[in-house]
This record gives structure tokens, C-alpha cells and sequence, in this order.
DNA sequence: CTGAAAGCGCTTACAG
DNA sequence: CTGAAAGCGCTTACAG
């Protein structure tokens, strides 16, 4: 605690200190101290005010706004004066002060919407949420998170935070086959990212379909042709892959590129499922694939748990990886790295992917026009999970 | 978008269906349709006030603020049409305008003092927000969240989001020794909930030592009583502890416990070594533990990733877990289950734990006095990584 | 360059 | 039971 914030017996002379310079000491009034002060009863400090600023400065409100927003108006002398009885006493504007004015809430939103019983598993997301908050700590903006169970609630969310005027945008994941969000976003006229690119695919030289939507692109065709691509070079002709969420807009792309990249390389026998991620329906599937009459030589998984837990079900059948089957997860993570044999992975730098969506975002709230941005293609890291299989 | 809310041609007629009844229709205002709507130009739509409502339903504004905040004042026919009235608008308190008012920001914060790299790690950490969720969105109360890399910038935080008056309360994770969260948020006068004990355990008829700051308590103690006990019985005596920061409180909690624990079971070499919870230091602290002279028969590590990394590093040596290495996560999950063997893991409920947490800080908030609360002590889950050693 | 005033959307004593 | 008014802490035209 600063003296000058709890302003007690002695705080006037520290400030007459700090601040030393006639002009200044001129300005500014005696400080009294505050009743429990005196009898000595602890009081939680109370937040400085423009008000306070305007009266140790001896200038008028507006001046200090005008000062401390860096708008003309005010002479240089005044302006550093300001600034710095507000440095002095820890004054922050006030968000809710600044949100009635017009200036926006300085917040931004992010709502998950996946069943919390599979959220601890999705490193993603935390790496995710880490990469977007370095780029909006920098503009001191806050993040607003919240979790539900499903897409309904979400809007419901976006809809309520509209209202309570508690966001300036946010940033929206998990697109999805017939996504609701983009329209409703719109019609509130509230800025958004959406993180993992739009649900249909977009011509460079169309328009974004709406003026304040703006897309972080990943490029899941390369990327699963990369897989895919490592994979037949290896010799494999018959792969599974476990998919995640049927509804999700990104699913439908890798299943769709999986098939377009065995086709054009010669695999005989590709099938995808759907999965909720977790590892539980990871295992099931691995365990159906593998039991099947013309059981896959290598299976794909939509995220590191899926393929750890399919590993793990490979290994209690007595398989060896990557000897008889060989496993890729996508999704790098410390799990790839932490299992025996370590997994080849795809890695996504899911920070950066935050950062780029926060940056958009920034843009966005300061008037820049919505596009689609594209994310650097991710890279496969081939470790040992991946060989050449035994039988063809 | 509903009828109501963006006013076409139309609305009018579509309202007073809805509200049907002479009374109601007699003091509503026709509706114009906003000059866009004429243009055909899209607009974002416009957030209804409590002058709208006042206007709708023909009362004052300090009337329709009576009635949606059940205070007496009223009677219960106006009541009733100023709520028929606000639904219909979709209408809800700007958050900005109540925390002017004096009634909170209706927030609460949470700032996670990690490195970034880590926090992919840590599912404890989103299935601890997702439970604190669950009670927060009960209330309608948003949570702000913030990660950041030390414990400076977490206090820097507090101040930052205490002046800026974002937050009404905040949750504090990782308790720390010598930690000087407390002290601020006291000082601050900012309601808080520590999860994970106090620095220093405090006798129950001890006052706790800040007004506004519970905490959630976790029997590190008797945890590591169960996992001691556990492989005492059988038979090991020589245990490695893979602990996590040496700063944080229950890091000192356990290894004090594990020592305890191993000198009343007569367990000869114990010992602990701390780390930064990464998959990194734990396959290193456990490729040390098995090349030096006397390795353990069992180690035990502080989460769930190091577990991993270690059975890895384990099997990756020529050994067997739990044939010649015995493993203990502290820290049930996924991970946990899908690995082979399925890891012995201490199941923590970090969900039950946010709700907990969440619980007693909506109290504190409504004016409960602080106090400690006690979570369930965790169960040790026993799978297939624990065994009887086979050399003493 | 500076100050007085209105307004954002609520809540809350205070009169009627 | 109801309404007019002030205030929360800012921003922003609008006069001087």
C-alpha cells in the first residue's frame, strides 16, 4: 500500500515529496485524513477518482480526461501534471464508468462450448486462451470466459453479454455445419473471430459475408494431406481415422481431405468415424477398427487423448507400436511427447492461433474491416509412433 | 432476431398481440421503425434501456427499477407488466450502469500465475473453472480471466482490475509461502477465496486472519497419508516424491507429509525433489532417481504429465512399471486412464473443488462472514502401476 | 487552452 | 403506491 493511497497522519508530507515543486505543492490541497484513520480501524482503500486528480491538480475534470486520454485541449505543463498526480495515486479510469460513456467495455468474450467432463483434456484450448491473452493484456483489455454445455446456451450467452453491455466482441471456436453464431453475432452488430475458419469455404475475392466477422483460417486439407501423405510413403494402405465432433465444421473438412488425399495416392481402404474426443470413445473406436476383418495399419486421431488412449488399447491387444500399427495424433502436446513410443503429431501452436485471433479481434475493434486470415499450415513431427507397417 | 427488438413495419402489431390486453396496449407508444429500417440498410440492433420499458408500460424508470429488482414500492399488476415488458424487449441491466450505481461489477476474477508452456498442462485448471462456472452462471456473475507469468504481475493485476472496478471478488489458486496476495487483497478491501489452504494452517478457533479473504482447504496431508500407506503396504521402502514449485504451500505440505508419513511406517529412504511440473523436469528427476546408487522401488509424482513423462523414461530404461517401478500420479485424469499401464492417480474432483470455491465466494460477496472450509479429503484410485516391488 | 454542463443507464433516498 | 431528482465516474460537444 502506497502512503499516498490511504492517505494517513503523515501522507501529505511523502506527496509534498514526491512531487516536490512549488507550482504543484501551490495546487494542491491539504490532505485530511479519513475518519478510521484516526480511531485506527482498518478501511479498504477507496479508488481514486478524475475527481481526486482534478482537485490536487487544480484543474477542471474535462482537462484531466483530456489529459490523461492524450486528447489536444490541454497545455503540455497541465498534461504531465496530471499524469502524473494520477501515476501517483494508482488511478485507473473505471471500466464500467468509461462503458456507460460510449468507450466500450475494454472486455472481450470467449465461450467454450464442450462438456466440462471433456475440457480438461483439450490442451488446445488453455494454450489457446494463453496466446489470446497475451495480445489483449498488452492493450489492457479483459477476457470475459465462460463455459456451457452446448450451442443454444452459447448464443444465449452472446445474447446476454450484448445486453448487459458486457463485451466489445468475441472470439468464437468450434465452427460448425449450419452455425447459428455468425448471423446472430451480426444482427447484434457485435465483432467476432471466429477461430478455425468459416463453415464453407470462402473465394479470395469474395466479400466477407458479414461486415463485422472476421476468420482465422487453418488449412486442415494441407495438413491432413501432410498425414496422409507421410503415411503412404511409409507403405500404408488401410487407414482409420478417429475423428472428433460430427458437427463440427472442421471434422467435415479433414474427413472430406482425407478421402480426396487416398484417393489421389492409391489407399485402397480409408474410413473415418466421429467421436465426442474423449478418450473413451477414442479407445471404443480403436478397439472396433482393430477387431474389424481388415483391421488399419495406421489410425489417425483428431486430438493427443484419442491417440494416447489408442495406443494404450493397441498395446493391451497385444500390438506393438509403431511395429503393427502405427498411430498419429492431431494435436502436439506434452502427452505426444510423454508416452512410450513417443507420438508423431501435427503441431498447431495453438498460442500463436490465439494471438492471431486476438489481434483480428484488436483490429477489428478499431474499425479495421473484417477478412479471412490464414494461420501458418501446421507441421507433422514425425517421432516414433510411425513406421512402415509389417503386412500389407 | 426477434420481432421486438429490431422494429420493422410489422412490430407494432406483433407486440400487442403478444401483450394482448387493453390496459397494456392503451400505454404503449406506437413504434417508429428507425430510419434504417425505412432504408432497408442494415443496422446493428439497439440495446433496450429502462426507458424504453418506462415508456412501453407507461410507468417512471424509478418504477420499472422497482419492479425488475423485487423491491417493494410497487403493486404486483405493474410488477408483472414491467417484467412482461422488459422480457419481451429482451432487455437486461447494463453491467456498466449498475457498477456506476454501486452494485458491483457482478464479476469475479481469476489470474493463473503460470508460465504459458505449462498451462496446456494443467487440466486441474480448466476443470477448476469450469466448476467455479458452473455456481457463477447460476448467478449471472461473469469471470474475468487472466494468465500470467509471475506472482508480481498476478498482484500488479488485483490492483489494476480493483481500480479499474472490474471484478467484485476474486479467486486465488497456488497459495504460495510468504505469499503476499493476501495482504494486498485485504488491503484492496477485495472479497477473495484462497483454494488450497492457507500459507499456515490455522486452528479452527483461530479468527481467520483477513474479513474478506476464505479459504478452501485440501488434506494434503492425509492424502499423502493414503498414497504412503498404500505402497508401505506393499512393501516399499525406498520412495522417490517428484514434487512440483518449491514456492507453492502444498509442495511444502506434502513433502513434510511424505516425510512423516515414511518415519511412522519405518520406510527407510524417502526423499523429494522439486520441479516446475513440466514433462521435462519429471523425466529428468526420474532418469536421476533410477541411475543413482540406491534407485526407489515406487516414485510419486505431483501431476499427472510428469507421471507419464516418468513411465516413460522408465520403460524407455528396460524397466518394467509396476514390475520393477511402481507409479503414483497426484492427479487423476484422462491421462491417467489411457496410458498402459493405467496409472495409480489420487482423483482431486478439481470441478467439485471450483464449485466449492465459487460457493463461498458468492457468499462472501453477500455479505457471509470468511471462514476456512474443508474439502473432501482425495481418494487414491489403485490401477495398474502400483505393485509389490520385486527386490526390497 | 480551459471550464461548466449534459449524458451514458442504472439505483436510491426523497417528496408527493 | 408513484415520480422527479441526484448521483455513480467517466466522455464530449459546447461555450468562454
Amino acid at each position: 500500500m502506497r502512503a499516498s493511497r490511504r492517505p494517513g497522519p503523515g501522507a501529505h508530507d511523502v506527496t509534498r515529496t514526491i512531487l516536490r515543486g512549488p507550482t504543484i505543492a501551490a495546487h494542491e490541497p491539504p490532505v485530511e485524513p479519513p475518519p478510521a484513520a484516526r480511531t485506527g480501524r482498518r478501511v479498504p482503500a477507496r479508488r481514486p477518482t478524475m475527481k481526486d486528480i482534478a482537485r490536487r491538480a487544480g484543474v477542471s475534470e474535462s482537462a484531466v480526461s483530456f489529459a490523461l486520454n492524450d486528447r489536444p485541449g490541454v497545455s503540455e505543463t497541465t498534461r504531465s501534471r496530471v499524469r502524473r498526480v494520477a501515476d501517483q495515486l494508482g488511478w485507473r479510469a473505471s471500466t464500467a464508468a468509461r462503458a456507460l460513456s460510449g468507450e466500450g467495455a475494454a472486455t472481450v468474450g470467449l465461450v467454450l462450448a464442450r462438456p466440462a467432463s471433456s475440457l480438461g483434456i483439450e490442451s488446445f484450448f488453455l494454450q489457446l486462451v494463453s496466446g489470446i491473452q497475451e495480445v489483449l493484456s498488452e492493450r489492457h483489455l479483459g477476457l470475459l470466459f465462460r463455459v456451457v454445455a452446448g450451442a443454444e446456451e452459447e448464443c444465449a450467452v452472446y445474447r446476454r453479454w450484448w445486453a448487459e453491455q458486457r463485451v466489445d466482441g468475441v472470439i468464437v471456436v468450434d465452427p460448425r455445419i449450419g452455425d447459428p453464431r455468425p448471423a446472430l453475432l451480426d444482427s447484434l452488430g457485435l465483432p467476432a473471430v471466429v477461430v478455425g475458419g468459416r463453415e464453407v469455404d470462402r473465394e479470395p475475392q469474395e466479400p466477407v459475408p458479414y461486415p463485422v466477422i472476421s476468420t482465422v483460417r487453418v488449412d486442415d486439407a494441407a495438413a491432413m494431406g501432410a498425414i496422409v501423405e507421410h503415411l503412404a510413403g511409409l507403405g500404408h494402405r488401410r487407414v482409420v481415422h478417429v475423428a472428433g465432433l460430427a458437427g463440427l465444421a472442421h471434422t467435415t473438412r479433414r474427413v472430406a481431405s482425407l478421402r480426396a488425399g487416398a484417393a489421389s495416392l492409391g489407399m485402397s481402404a480409408v474410413r473415418s468415424v466421429t467421436t465426442d474426443y474423449s478418450e473413451g470413445q477414442g479407445a471404443e473406436a480403436t478397439r472396433l477398427a482393430l477387431a474389424g476383418p481388415e483391421p488399419p495399419t495406421a489410425i489417425i486421431y483428431d486430438n493427443d487423448v484419442m491417440a494416447v488412449a489408442g495406443a494404450g488399447v493397441a498395446l493391451g491387444m497385444g500390438l506393438s507400436v509403431p511395429r503393427d500399427l502405427s498411430v498419429v495424433a492431431w494435436e502436439d502436446s506434452a502427452l505426444c511427447r510423454a508416452t512410450h513410443p513417443r507420438l508423431t503429431a501435427l503441431d498447431r501452436d495453438a498460442t500463436a492461433f490465439g494471438r492471431r485471433a486476438a489481434e483480428e479481434l484488436v483490429g477489428l475493434l478499431g474499425g479495421r474491416p473484417a477478412r479471412d486470415v490464414a494461420q501458418p499450415t501446421p507441421e507433422l513431427v514425425v517421432r516414433d509412433s510411425t513406421a512402415p507397417p509389417l503386412r500389407g
